[in-house]
DNA sequence: AGCCAGGCTCTCG
DNA sequence: CGAGAGCATGGC
């Protein structure tokens, strides 16, 4: 089954979808101009490929939709609202080019990426996850500790042979134990962390995707710091990758400072604080401000 | 070879 | 309370 959707222009698929380049091909990966993963939807597991056919100011994506299953009609609207999601297709980013406008480095840097819009997980639950493995360790040896949790708890869908894996579910997560997830790689805590999480949710404790329906982003920080193994800079990364939200950044984050740093200070080390105050200037904005910061640097952007 | 890497909790004093 | 140790593992 093929659908085409039109996101909000300017949008520049290519572009946006460059950050999976070099991605697990059984997970999700950006390859030749296509860009594929597994997407769950009431249960039933669907193959996504997602082309573009359109340009950057009359966007247009060819999705391609397999499915062992049968897909409704009524089912379509899901898989489109979800791929929608994907890559923030609503979002309009005249409003954030326009609101960095008095700032001469982001205007630039906006420029040279227009079009760049940023990916978001299909779950709350998947940004929550990446981020608490991510805390403290390199990138490097996350994503290898994410690979292997996906492909220790997560469903497969076999399509021609080949074998592709779905994030895991609370569920598939909360029915194994500590020691499993251990065995990926994951220190004792964290392992904790993730366990807890998924029990609580499968036991219906807590409904982690309520809080996109929040409008303050502070409040979803002040709730989200109360879970075991949350702290701020893991809520405000799982908001940026979960929620579509895209005021808040994690300015104490090692790697967004020394991407401020670049761009704006020479290289030169700068704290937290400081890194707060150039982001001031971003507005609302300044989480997808971030976002452009640090895919200029993985391109090599220099101004 | 060590030492550090997109933090957080727990334990001391 | 505030400071400091401990954590897992891949890469430099």
């Amino acid at each position: 089954m093929n659908l085409t959707l039109t996101p909000v222009p300017p949008f520049d698929f290519n572009l946006s979808a460059t950050i999976f380049a070099g991605g697990d091909p059984q997970i999700r990966t950006y390859d030749n101009d296509k860009y594929w993963q597994v997407l769950r939807f009431d249960g039933k597991l669907v193959l996504v490929t997602i082309t573009s056919s359109g340009s950057v100011d009359d966007s247009a994506l060819s999705v391609e939709l397999q499915s062992n299953e049968a897909i409704a009609n009524e089912e379509k609207q899901q898989i489109e609202d979800l791929v929608r999601s994907l890559f923030n297709f609503s979002l309009d980013l005249t409003a954030f080019y326009d609101a960095v406008r008095n700032d001469k480095i982001m205007q630039t840097v906006t420029q040279r990426l227009r079009g760049l819009k940023s990916p978001t997980t299909p779950t709350i639950f998947e940004a929550l996850v990446d981020s608490i493995i991510e805390q403290q360790i390199s990138l490097n040896v996350a994503h290898v500790l994410e690979r292997n949790v996906i492909k220790t708890f997560g469903v497969t869908l076999t399509l021609d042979n080949k074998v592709y894996y779905a994030f895991p579910t609370p569920q598939n997560i909360a029915v194994a134990t500590v020691e499993e997830l251990r065995n990926c790689g994951l220190s004792m805590r964290k392992a904790e962390y993730i366990h807890d999480i998924s029990k609580s949710i499968t036991e219906g404790n807590l409904d982690l995707e309520h809080f996109k329906t929040y409008e303050d982003a502070e409040e979803i920080i002040k709730e989200m710091v109360k879970i075991r193994g949350i702290g701020v800079w893991t809520a405000e990364l799982t908001m940026l990758r979960g929620m579509h939200k895209l005021e808040a950044i994690p300015a104490d984050d090692l790697g967004l400072r020394r991407h401020i740093a670049h761009y704006y200070c020479n290289d030169r080390k700068i704290s937290g604080n400081e890194a707060r105050t150039i982001a001031e200037k971003w507005g609302r904005w300044k989480g997808l401000a971030g976002y452009y910061l640090i895919l200029a640097s993985i391109m090599g952007l220099e101004l």
